[in-house]
DNA sequence: ACGCCGCCTGCGGGTTCCCGCAAGACGCGT
DNA sequence: ACGCGTCTTGCGGGAACCCGCAGGCGGCGT
Protein backbone atom coordinates (compact mmCIF):
# COMPACT_ATOMS: atom_id res chain seq x y z
CA UNK A 1 0.00 0.00 0.00
CA UNK A 2 1.16 3.25 -0.71
CA UNK A 3 -0.13 6.20 0.91
CA UNK A 4 0.27 9.93 -0.35
CA UNK A 5 -0.19 13.48 2.08
CA UNK A 6 -0.81 16.70 1.19
CA UNK A 7 -0.29 18.81 3.83
CA UNK A 8 1.84 22.72 3.77
CA UNK A 9 3.10 23.07 7.22
CA UNK A 10 6.40 20.57 7.31
CA UNK A 11 5.72 20.20 11.46
CA UNK A 12 1.98 18.16 10.56
CA UNK A 13 3.75 16.52 7.65
CA UNK A 14 6.02 14.95 9.65
CA UNK A 15 3.90 13.93 12.41
CA UNK A 16 1.28 12.60 9.66
CA UNK A 17 4.29 11.02 7.94
CA UNK A 18 5.15 9.59 11.48
CA UNK A 19 1.53 8.17 12.28
CA UNK A 20 0.78 6.64 9.14
CA UNK A 21 3.74 4.42 9.35
CA UNK A 22 2.56 3.37 13.15
CA UNK A 23 -1.01 3.05 12.28
CA UNK A 24 0.23 1.25 8.63
CA UNK A 25 2.26 -1.39 8.64
CA UNK A 26 1.17 -2.38 5.14
CA UNK A 27 1.94 0.61 3.95
CA UNK A 28 5.26 0.57 2.50
CA UNK A 29 5.60 3.91 1.08
CA UNK A 30 4.64 7.67 1.78
CA UNK A 31 4.94 10.06 -0.83
CA UNK A 32 4.74 13.78 0.43
CA UNK A 33 3.40 16.69 -1.12
CA UNK A 34 3.67 20.31 0.32
CA UNK A 35 0.53 21.60 -1.63
CA UNK A 36 -2.42 21.32 -3.68
CA UNK A 37 -1.34 21.14 -7.17
CA UNK A 38 2.25 19.12 -6.24
CA UNK A 39 -0.98 16.54 -4.49
CA UNK A 40 -2.61 15.85 -7.98
CA UNK A 41 0.50 15.86 -9.62
CA UNK A 42 1.86 13.02 -7.48
CA UNK A 43 -1.56 11.13 -7.38
CA UNK A 44 -1.44 11.32 -11.13
CA UNK A 45 1.95 9.84 -11.67
CA UNK A 46 1.10 6.43 -10.14
CA UNK A 47 -1.74 4.72 -9.10
CA UNK A 48 -2.45 6.37 -5.53
CA UNK A 49 -6.05 4.91 -3.65
CA UNK A 50 -4.83 6.50 -0.08
CA UNK A 51 -4.54 9.87 0.34
CA UNK A 52 -4.43 12.44 3.77
CA UNK A 53 -5.09 15.66 2.74
CA UNK A 54 -4.67 19.10 4.94
CA UNK A 55 -7.85 21.44 3.68
CA UNK A 56 -6.34 24.84 4.19
CA UNK A 57 -3.35 25.23 1.59
CA UNK A 58 -2.14 28.04 -0.67
CA UNK A 59 -3.02 28.62 -3.43
CA UNK A 60 -5.17 25.50 -4.33
CA UNK A 61 -6.78 24.06 -1.55
CA UNK A 62 -7.38 20.71 -0.41
CA UNK A 63 -10.56 20.68 -1.75
CA UNK A 64 -10.09 21.94 -5.24
CA UNK A 65 -7.38 18.73 -5.08
CA UNK A 66 -9.41 15.90 -4.02
CA UNK A 67 -11.90 17.04 -6.22
CA UNK A 68 -9.70 16.60 -9.23
CA UNK A 69 -8.77 13.85 -8.03
CA UNK A 70 -11.83 12.22 -7.46
CA UNK A 71 -12.95 13.31 -10.95
CA UNK A 72 -9.90 11.06 -12.19
CA UNK A 73 -10.56 8.00 -9.88
CA UNK A 74 -13.60 8.20 -7.57
CA UNK A 75 -12.77 5.05 -5.67
CA UNK A 76 -9.65 6.94 -3.95
CA UNK A 77 -9.87 7.21 -0.41
CA UNK A 78 -8.84 10.49 1.06
CA UNK A 79 -9.15 11.33 4.68
CA UNK A 80 -9.20 15.13 5.10
CA UNK A 81 -7.07 16.35 8.02
CA UNK A 82 -8.03 19.80 8.88
CA UNK A 83 -7.67 22.70 11.94
CA UNK A 84 -11.73 23.54 12.08
CA UNK A 85 -14.84 22.05 11.22
CA UNK A 86 -16.12 24.84 9.73
CA UNK A 87 -19.56 24.92 8.20
CA UNK A 88 -18.04 25.74 4.92
CA UNK A 89 -15.55 23.27 5.16
CA UNK A 90 -18.11 20.68 5.30
CA UNK A 91 -20.03 21.57 2.58
CA UNK A 92 -17.53 22.07 0.71
CA UNK A 93 -16.48 18.11 1.16
CA UNK A 94 -19.60 16.97 0.87
CA UNK A 95 -19.98 18.44 -2.35
CA UNK A 96 -17.55 16.65 -4.28
CA UNK A 97 -17.57 13.37 -2.10
CA UNK A 98 -18.78 11.43 -4.73
CA UNK A 99 -21.11 8.52 -4.45
CA UNK A 100 -20.05 5.05 -2.50
CA UNK A 101 -16.69 7.06 -1.87
CA UNK A 102 -15.18 5.90 1.49
CA UNK A 103 -13.71 8.82 2.85
CA UNK A 104 -12.99 10.60 6.54
CA UNK A 105 -12.70 14.24 8.24
CA UNK A 106 -10.67 14.29 11.37
CA UNK A 107 -9.87 17.44 13.46
CA UNK A 108 -5.55 18.22 13.96
CA UNK A 109 -7.26 18.80 17.86
CA UNK A 110 -7.75 15.11 17.84
CA UNK A 111 -6.08 12.73 20.05
CA UNK A 112 -3.38 10.15 18.39
CA UNK A 113 -5.50 7.34 18.72
CA UNK A 114 -8.75 8.66 16.93
CA UNK A 115 -5.97 9.57 14.05
CA UNK A 116 -4.97 6.00 14.24
CA UNK A 117 -8.58 5.10 14.23
CA UNK A 118 -9.36 6.57 11.39
CA UNK A 119 -6.46 5.90 9.00
CA UNK A 120 -7.12 2.25 9.86
CA UNK A 121 -11.12 2.75 9.37
CA UNK A 122 -10.75 4.39 5.88
CA UNK A 123 -7.69 3.10 4.28
CA UNK A 124 -7.93 -0.74 5.85
CA UNK A 125 -11.88 -1.21 6.18
CA UNK A 126 -12.93 0.70 3.48
CA UNK A 127 -15.30 2.88 6.28
CA UNK A 128 -16.69 6.44 6.80
CA UNK A 129 -14.69 8.06 9.56
CA UNK A 130 -16.44 11.28 10.57
CA UNK A 131 -15.34 13.01 13.71
CA UNK A 132 -18.07 14.15 16.19
CA UNK A 133 -17.83 17.76 16.10
CA UNK A 134 -18.14 18.00 11.96
CA UNK A 135 -20.97 15.28 12.30
CA UNK A 136 -22.94 17.34 14.37
CA UNK A 137 -22.12 20.44 12.10
CA UNK A 138 -22.97 18.26 9.17
CA UNK A 139 -25.97 17.30 10.36
CA UNK A 140 -27.39 20.90 11.13
CA UNK A 141 -27.22 21.84 7.31
CA UNK A 142 -29.65 18.93 6.46
CA UNK A 143 -32.28 19.60 9.37
CA UNK A 144 -34.67 21.28 7.46
CA UNK A 145 -35.68 23.42 10.46
CA UNK A 146 -32.41 25.68 10.59
CA UNK A 147 -29.97 24.96 7.86
CA UNK A 148 -29.86 26.83 4.48
CA UNK A 149 -31.36 24.77 1.56
CA UNK A 150 -28.18 24.36 -1.34
CA UNK A 151 -30.50 27.09 -3.28
CA UNK A 152 -30.43 29.34 -0.39
CA UNK A 153 -26.87 28.96 0.37
CA UNK A 154 -26.18 29.90 -3.11
CA UNK A 155 -27.77 33.40 -2.95
CA UNK A 156 -26.29 33.66 0.10
CA UNK A 157 -22.95 33.36 -1.65
CA UNK A 158 -24.23 35.72 -4.01
CA UNK A 159 -25.08 38.32 -1.94
CA UNK A 160 -21.71 38.41 0.47
CA UNK A 161 -20.22 38.42 -3.15
CA UNK A 162 -22.10 41.90 -3.44
CA UNK A 163 -24.27 41.18 -6.43
CA UNK A 164 -27.97 42.61 -7.11
CA UNK A 165 -31.09 41.01 -6.06
CA UNK A 166 -31.57 41.83 -10.35
CA UNK A 167 -28.43 40.25 -11.17
CA UNK A 168 -28.98 37.29 -9.18
CA UNK A 169 -32.25 36.67 -10.79
CA UNK A 170 -30.22 36.78 -14.14
CA UNK A 171 -27.72 34.42 -12.68
CA UNK A 172 -29.59 31.80 -11.41
CA UNK A 173 -32.75 32.51 -13.69
CA UNK A 174 -35.28 33.25 -11.30
CA UNK A 175 -37.53 36.13 -11.02
CA UNK A 176 -36.39 39.29 -8.63
CA UNK A 177 -39.53 38.50 -6.43
CA UNK A 178 -38.52 34.71 -5.97
CA UNK A 179 -35.04 36.19 -5.48
CA UNK A 180 -35.82 38.39 -2.50
CA UNK A 181 -38.19 35.41 -1.11
CA UNK A 182 -35.23 33.27 -0.94
CA UNK A 183 -33.34 36.07 0.95
CA UNK A 184 -36.30 36.13 3.32
CA UNK A 185 -36.13 33.18 3.91
CA UNK A 186 -32.28 33.54 4.65
CA UNK A 187 -32.67 36.00 7.05
CA UNK A 188 -35.34 34.25 9.08
CA UNK A 189 -33.09 31.16 9.46
CA UNK A 190 -30.37 32.99 10.12
CA UNK A 191 -32.19 35.15 12.39
CA UNK A 192 -30.98 38.34 11.27
CA UNK A 193 -34.66 40.54 12.75
CA UNK A 194 -33.61 42.59 15.74
CA UNK A 195 -33.79 40.96 18.92
CA UNK A 196 -33.94 44.12 21.32
CA UNK A 197 -32.49 46.82 19.44
CA UNK A 198 -34.77 48.93 17.25
CA UNK A 199 -35.92 48.73 13.79
CA UNK A 200 -33.62 50.16 11.47
CA UNK A 201 -30.18 49.32 12.78
CA UNK A 202 -29.19 46.63 10.45
CA UNK A 203 -29.08 46.61 7.25
CA UNK A 204 -30.35 42.88 6.62
CA UNK A 205 -28.74 42.17 3.51
CA UNK A 206 -25.39 42.93 5.21
CA UNK A 207 -26.25 41.38 8.27
CA UNK A 208 -26.55 38.25 7.02
CA UNK A 209 -23.43 37.85 5.46
CA UNK A 210 -21.79 39.31 8.68
CA UNK A 211 -23.73 36.49 11.16
CA UNK A 212 -23.28 33.76 8.34
CA UNK A 213 -19.54 34.52 8.58
CA UNK A 214 -19.73 34.43 12.31
CA UNK A 215 -21.15 31.42 12.48
CA UNK A 216 -18.13 30.21 9.98
CA UNK A 217 -21.01 29.16 7.46
CA UNK A 218 -18.75 30.95 5.09
CA UNK A 219 -15.17 31.98 5.31
CA UNK A 220 -12.67 33.49 3.06
CA UNK A 221 -11.85 30.18 0.63
CA UNK A 222 -15.36 29.79 -0.09
CA UNK A 223 -15.93 33.31 -0.87
CA UNK A 224 -12.83 33.13 -3.08
CA UNK A 225 -14.23 30.21 -5.12
CA UNK A 226 -17.24 31.77 -5.39
CA UNK A 227 -15.74 34.93 -6.44
CA UNK A 228 -13.68 33.19 -9.48
CA UNK A 229 -17.30 31.03 -10.35
CA UNK A 230 -18.59 34.69 -10.29
CA UNK A 231 -15.69 36.21 -12.92
CA UNK A 232 -16.25 33.35 -15.26
CA UNK A 233 -19.86 33.42 -15.68
CA UNK A 234 -19.20 37.38 -15.85
CA UNK A 235 -16.77 36.61 -18.88
CA UNK A 236 -18.94 34.29 -20.55
CA UNK A 237 -22.01 36.56 -20.50
CA UNK A 238 -19.65 39.72 -21.43
CA UNK A 239 -17.28 38.62 -23.58
CA UNK A 240 -13.93 40.21 -22.90
CA UNK A 241 -13.73 43.73 -25.58
CA UNK B 1 16.44 34.95 31.35
CA UNK B 2 13.00 33.33 30.96
CA UNK B 3 10.92 33.06 27.62
CA UNK B 4 7.08 32.74 27.32
CA UNK B 5 5.60 30.52 24.77
CA UNK B 6 1.79 30.75 23.95
CA UNK B 7 0.46 28.72 21.27
CA UNK B 8 -2.39 26.33 21.35
CA UNK B 9 -0.70 23.73 18.16
CA UNK B 10 1.04 21.24 20.43
CA UNK B 11 3.61 19.89 17.34
CA UNK B 12 4.19 24.02 17.04
CA UNK B 13 5.06 24.97 20.59
CA UNK B 14 7.55 22.09 20.66
CA UNK B 15 9.31 23.04 18.23
CA UNK B 16 9.36 26.95 19.27
CA UNK B 17 10.46 25.24 23.00
CA UNK B 18 13.30 23.29 20.85
CA UNK B 19 14.05 26.72 18.34
CA UNK B 20 13.92 29.06 22.14
CA UNK B 21 16.79 26.76 23.99
CA UNK B 22 18.79 26.65 20.68
CA UNK B 23 18.92 30.58 19.92
CA UNK B 24 19.05 31.55 23.22
CA UNK B 25 21.35 29.52 25.24
CA UNK B 26 21.36 32.55 28.38
CA UNK B 27 17.80 31.39 28.45
CA UNK B 28 17.46 29.74 31.58
CA UNK B 29 13.53 28.52 31.61
CA UNK B 30 10.65 28.02 29.14
CA UNK B 31 7.24 28.07 30.17
CA UNK B 32 4.45 27.27 27.70
CA UNK B 33 0.85 28.32 27.28
CA UNK B 34 -1.97 26.28 25.31
CA UNK B 35 -4.11 29.74 24.96
CA UNK B 36 -4.74 33.39 25.27
CA UNK B 37 -5.92 33.00 28.56
CA UNK B 38 -3.56 30.54 30.26
CA UNK B 39 -0.68 33.09 28.49
CA UNK B 40 -1.68 36.05 30.55
CA UNK B 41 -2.22 33.79 33.51
CA UNK B 42 1.18 32.73 33.14
CA UNK B 43 2.95 36.02 32.41
CA UNK B 44 0.95 37.74 35.53
CA UNK B 45 2.43 34.78 37.84
CA UNK B 46 5.89 35.66 37.39
CA UNK B 47 7.86 38.88 35.85
CA UNK B 48 7.67 37.73 32.62
CA UNK B 49 9.53 40.08 29.95
CA UNK B 50 9.73 37.82 26.37
CA UNK B 51 7.27 36.58 24.96
CA UNK B 52 6.45 34.02 21.94
CA UNK B 53 2.52 34.46 20.43
CA UNK B 54 0.83 32.56 18.30
CA UNK B 55 -2.10 34.71 16.39
CA UNK B 56 -5.15 32.31 15.77
CA UNK B 57 -6.35 31.00 19.56
CA UNK B 58 -9.77 30.05 20.79
CA UNK B 59 -10.96 31.69 22.40
CA UNK B 60 -8.65 34.18 23.72
CA UNK B 61 -6.72 35.65 20.73
CA UNK B 62 -2.97 36.38 20.71
CA UNK B 63 -3.89 39.68 20.07
CA UNK B 64 -6.37 40.05 23.14
CA UNK B 65 -3.40 38.25 25.56
CA UNK B 66 -0.90 40.77 23.93
CA UNK B 67 -2.95 43.69 24.83
CA UNK B 68 -3.81 42.65 28.28
CA UNK B 69 -0.09 41.77 28.88
CA UNK B 70 1.26 44.81 27.46
CA UNK B 71 -1.24 47.37 29.53
CA UNK B 72 0.34 45.77 32.79
CA UNK B 73 3.81 45.78 31.61
CA UNK B 74 5.13 47.67 28.29
CA UNK B 75 8.57 46.69 28.52
CA UNK B 76 7.64 43.22 27.40
CA UNK B 77 8.58 42.58 24.64
CA UNK B 78 6.37 40.03 22.08
CA UNK B 79 7.68 38.11 19.14
CA UNK B 80 4.42 37.35 17.20
CA UNK B 81 4.41 33.78 15.06
CA UNK B 82 1.66 33.96 12.68
CA UNK B 83 0.58 31.37 9.92
CA UNK B 84 -0.62 34.97 7.78
CA UNK B 85 0.69 38.37 7.08
CA UNK B 86 -3.46 39.30 5.95
CA UNK B 87 -3.76 42.71 6.85
CA UNK B 88 -6.72 42.21 9.60
CA UNK B 89 -3.86 41.09 11.47
CA UNK B 90 -0.81 43.32 10.90
CA UNK B 91 -3.45 46.27 12.22
CA UNK B 92 -4.55 44.51 14.86
CA UNK B 93 -1.35 44.56 16.14
CA UNK B 94 0.10 47.76 15.59
CA UNK B 95 -2.76 49.05 17.23
CA UNK B 96 -1.38 47.86 20.15
CA UNK B 97 1.77 48.02 20.33
CA UNK B 98 2.82 50.60 23.09
CA UNK B 99 5.49 53.52 22.38
CA UNK B 100 8.82 52.51 22.34
CA UNK B 101 8.24 48.34 22.77
CA UNK B 102 9.72 46.11 20.98
CA UNK B 103 8.53 43.66 19.20
CA UNK B 104 8.71 41.60 16.18
CA UNK B 105 6.22 39.48 13.73
CA UNK B 106 7.27 36.86 11.95
CA UNK B 107 5.65 34.34 9.46
CA UNK B 108 5.35 30.30 10.44
CA UNK B 109 6.66 29.61 6.98
CA UNK B 110 10.12 31.12 7.77
CA UNK B 111 13.18 29.18 8.01
CA UNK B 112 14.82 28.25 11.22
CA UNK B 113 17.39 30.69 10.53
CA UNK B 114 14.57 33.89 10.48
CA UNK B 115 13.28 32.44 13.35
CA UNK B 116 16.29 31.99 15.09
CA UNK B 117 17.37 35.94 13.68
CA UNK B 118 14.07 37.25 15.46
CA UNK B 119 14.75 35.52 18.64
CA UNK B 120 17.97 37.30 19.39
CA UNK B 121 17.07 40.74 17.60
CA UNK B 122 14.19 40.94 19.69
CA UNK B 123 14.82 39.26 23.28
CA UNK B 124 19.00 39.92 22.94
CA UNK B 125 19.62 43.34 21.12
CA UNK B 126 16.19 44.96 21.10
CA UNK B 127 15.05 45.29 17.91
CA UNK B 128 12.31 45.33 16.45
CA UNK B 129 11.60 42.25 13.49
CA UNK B 130 9.25 42.51 11.04
CA UNK B 131 9.14 39.95 8.37
CA UNK B 132 9.60 41.43 4.66
CA UNK B 133 5.87 39.89 4.21
CA UNK B 134 4.41 41.74 7.20
CA UNK B 135 6.05 44.71 6.39
CA UNK B 136 4.81 45.48 2.79
CA UNK B 137 1.44 44.85 3.80
CA UNK B 138 2.13 46.94 7.07
CA UNK B 139 3.26 49.88 4.37
CA UNK B 140 0.31 49.24 2.07
CA UNK B 141 -1.53 50.29 5.09
CA UNK B 142 0.30 53.53 5.82
CA UNK B 143 0.28 54.65 2.30
CA UNK B 144 -2.68 57.56 2.03
CA UNK B 145 -2.66 56.69 -1.96
CA UNK B 146 -4.29 53.17 -1.43
CA UNK B 147 -4.70 51.69 1.94
CA UNK B 148 -7.58 52.64 4.18
CA UNK B 149 -7.57 55.88 7.21
CA UNK B 150 -8.17 54.68 10.50
CA UNK B 151 -11.83 56.26 10.69
CA UNK B 152 -12.56 54.27 6.90
CA UNK B 153 -11.85 51.24 8.50
CA UNK B 154 -13.91 51.81 11.59
CA UNK B 155 -16.56 52.37 9.18
CA UNK B 156 -15.80 49.23 6.91
CA UNK B 157 -16.44 47.41 9.77
CA UNK B 158 -19.50 48.84 10.44
CA UNK B 159 -20.85 47.71 7.31
CA UNK B 160 -19.63 44.48 7.66
CA UNK B 161 -21.68 44.03 10.55
CA UNK B 162 -24.48 44.95 8.92
CA UNK B 163 -25.35 48.17 10.55
CA UNK B 164 -27.53 50.96 8.48
CA UNK B 165 -25.87 54.26 7.69
CA UNK B 166 -27.62 56.13 10.22
CA UNK B 167 -26.85 53.55 12.72
CA UNK B 168 -22.91 54.03 11.74
CA UNK B 169 -23.77 58.00 11.96
CA UNK B 170 -24.73 57.44 15.14
CA UNK B 171 -22.48 55.21 16.44
CA UNK B 172 -19.51 57.26 15.83
CA UNK B 173 -20.96 60.58 16.30
CA UNK B 174 -21.02 61.41 12.13
CA UNK B 175 -23.34 63.01 10.06
CA UNK B 176 -25.44 60.61 7.63
CA UNK B 177 -23.66 62.03 4.49
CA UNK B 178 -20.25 62.24 6.16
CA UNK B 179 -20.66 58.59 6.80
CA UNK B 180 -21.76 58.45 3.00
CA UNK B 181 -18.74 60.25 2.34
CA UNK B 182 -16.88 57.91 4.31
CA UNK B 183 -18.39 55.14 2.23
CA UNK B 184 -17.63 56.88 -0.83
CA UNK B 185 -13.52 56.84 0.17
CA UNK B 186 -14.01 53.28 0.61
CA UNK B 187 -15.49 52.29 -2.74
CA UNK B 188 -12.99 54.39 -4.44
CA UNK B 189 -10.33 52.61 -2.72
CA UNK B 190 -11.20 49.52 -2.59
CA UNK B 191 -12.13 49.81 -6.32
CA UNK B 192 -15.20 48.53 -6.48
CA UNK B 193 -16.65 50.49 -9.23
CA UNK B 194 -17.83 47.78 -11.94
CA UNK B 195 -14.47 47.26 -14.36
CA UNK B 196 -15.86 46.34 -17.61
CA UNK B 197 -19.08 44.33 -16.07
CA UNK B 198 -22.59 46.75 -16.75
CA UNK B 199 -23.42 49.15 -14.05
CA UNK B 200 -26.11 47.91 -11.39
CA UNK B 201 -24.22 44.54 -11.23
CA UNK B 202 -23.17 45.38 -8.02
CA UNK B 203 -23.96 46.11 -4.69
CA UNK B 204 -21.42 48.19 -3.98
CA UNK B 205 -21.88 48.13 0.10
CA UNK B 206 -21.96 44.50 0.07
CA UNK B 207 -19.00 44.17 -2.86
CA UNK B 208 -16.92 46.19 -0.60
CA UNK B 209 -17.03 43.84 1.71
CA UNK B 210 -16.19 41.14 -0.41
CA UNK B 211 -13.33 42.90 -1.87
CA UNK B 212 -11.82 43.22 1.87
CA UNK B 213 -12.37 39.74 2.88
CA UNK B 214 -10.87 38.47 -0.41
CA UNK B 215 -7.63 40.93 0.06
CA UNK B 216 -7.59 39.62 4.03
CA UNK B 217 -8.40 43.23 4.59
CA UNK B 218 -10.69 41.47 7.00
CA UNK B 219 -11.26 38.17 8.47
CA UNK B 220 -13.16 36.03 10.16
CA UNK B 221 -11.81 36.81 14.05
CA UNK B 222 -11.23 40.80 13.02
CA UNK B 223 -15.25 40.92 12.52
CA UNK B 224 -15.72 39.02 15.97
CA UNK B 225 -14.40 41.19 17.52
CA UNK B 226 -15.88 44.38 15.96
CA UNK B 227 -19.63 41.99 16.59
CA UNK B 228 -18.45 41.96 20.26
CA UNK B 229 -17.73 46.24 20.47
CA UNK B 230 -21.14 46.12 19.05
CA UNK B 231 -23.24 44.19 21.21
CA UNK B 232 -21.39 46.43 23.98
CA UNK B 233 -22.39 49.67 22.08
CA UNK B 234 -25.90 48.40 21.56
CA UNK B 235 -26.30 47.07 25.63
CA UNK B 236 -24.53 50.57 26.80
CA UNK B 237 -27.66 52.42 24.24
CA UNK B 238 -30.33 50.16 25.21
CA UNK B 239 -29.97 49.06 28.70
CA UNK B 240 -30.91 45.60 29.27
CA UNK B 241 -35.17 45.58 30.42
C1' DA C 1 -61.60 15.63 -8.29
C1' DC C 2 -60.76 18.27 -4.44
C1' DG C 3 -58.22 20.60 -0.98
C1' DC C 4 -53.82 21.56 0.94
C1' DC C 5 -49.09 23.00 0.82
C1' DG C 6 -45.05 24.63 -1.07
C1' DC C 7 -42.69 27.46 -4.49
C1' DC C 8 -42.63 31.01 -8.09
C1' DT C 9 -44.26 35.43 -9.79
C1' DG C 10 -46.19 40.37 -10.33
C1' DC C 11 -47.59 44.73 -8.01
C1' DG C 12 -47.14 48.53 -4.96
C1' DG C 13 -45.20 51.50 -1.55
C1' DG C 14 -42.24 52.68 2.30
C1' DT C 15 -37.42 52.80 3.41
C1' DT C 16 -32.57 52.87 2.57
C1' DC C 17 -28.76 53.53 -0.30
C1' DC C 18 -25.70 56.00 -3.78
C1' DC C 19 -24.06 60.22 -5.15
C1' DG C 20 -23.80 65.05 -7.50
C1' DC C 21 -24.00 69.77 -5.97
C1' DA C 22 -22.95 73.45 -2.95
C1' DA C 23 -22.15 75.81 1.27
C1' DG C 24 -19.52 76.21 5.63
C1' DA C 25 -15.36 74.94 8.94
C1' DC C 26 -10.62 74.13 9.96
C1' DG C 27 -5.68 74.07 9.24
C1' DC C 28 -1.55 75.60 6.74
C1' DG C 29 1.68 78.00 3.99
C1' DT C 30 2.74 82.60 1.89
C1' DA D 1 -5.48 88.45 5.37
C1' DC D 2 -5.75 85.59 1.55
C1' DG D 3 -6.00 81.43 -1.04
C1' DC D 4 -5.99 76.51 -1.05
C1' DG D 5 -6.99 71.79 0.24
C1' DT D 6 -9.37 68.66 3.21
C1' DC D 7 -13.21 67.43 5.97
C1' DT D 8 -18.00 67.99 7.22
C1' DT D 9 -22.88 68.83 6.53
C1' DG D 10 -27.49 69.58 4.13
C1' DC D 11 -30.53 68.82 0.08
C1' DG D 12 -32.52 66.26 -3.57
C1' DG D 13 -33.41 62.62 -6.72
C1' DG D 14 -32.92 58.17 -8.98
C1' DA D 15 -32.05 53.44 -8.01
C1' DA D 16 -32.08 49.45 -5.09
C1' DC D 17 -33.90 47.03 -1.19
C1' DC D 18 -37.52 45.00 2.13
C1' DC D 19 -41.83 43.05 2.31
C1' DG D 20 -47.19 42.43 2.54
C1' DC D 21 -50.70 40.89 -0.57
C1' DA D 22 -52.59 38.06 -4.07
C1' DG D 23 -52.76 34.99 -7.94
C1' DG D 24 -50.71 30.81 -10.56
C1' DC D 25 -48.54 26.66 -10.93
C1' DG D 26 -47.28 21.49 -9.56
C1' DG D 27 -47.18 17.57 -6.25
C1' DC D 28 -49.49 14.66 -2.74
C1' DG D 29 -52.84 12.51 0.35
C1' DT D 30 -57.78 11.26 0.76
Amino acid sequence: MKVLIVEDDALHRAYLQEAVRAALPECDSVIEAADGAEGEARAREEPLAHVVMDLQMQPRTGIDAARTIWRERPQTRILFWSNYADEAYVRGVSRIVPPGAAYGYVLKSASDARLHLALRGIFVENQCVIDGEVRSTQQKTASPGAGLTESEYEVLLDIALGLTDRAIAARRGLSLRSVQNRLQAIYDKLDVHPPGAPEGQFNLRGRAVATAILRKLLNATALDRADSDLADWLARRHPPG
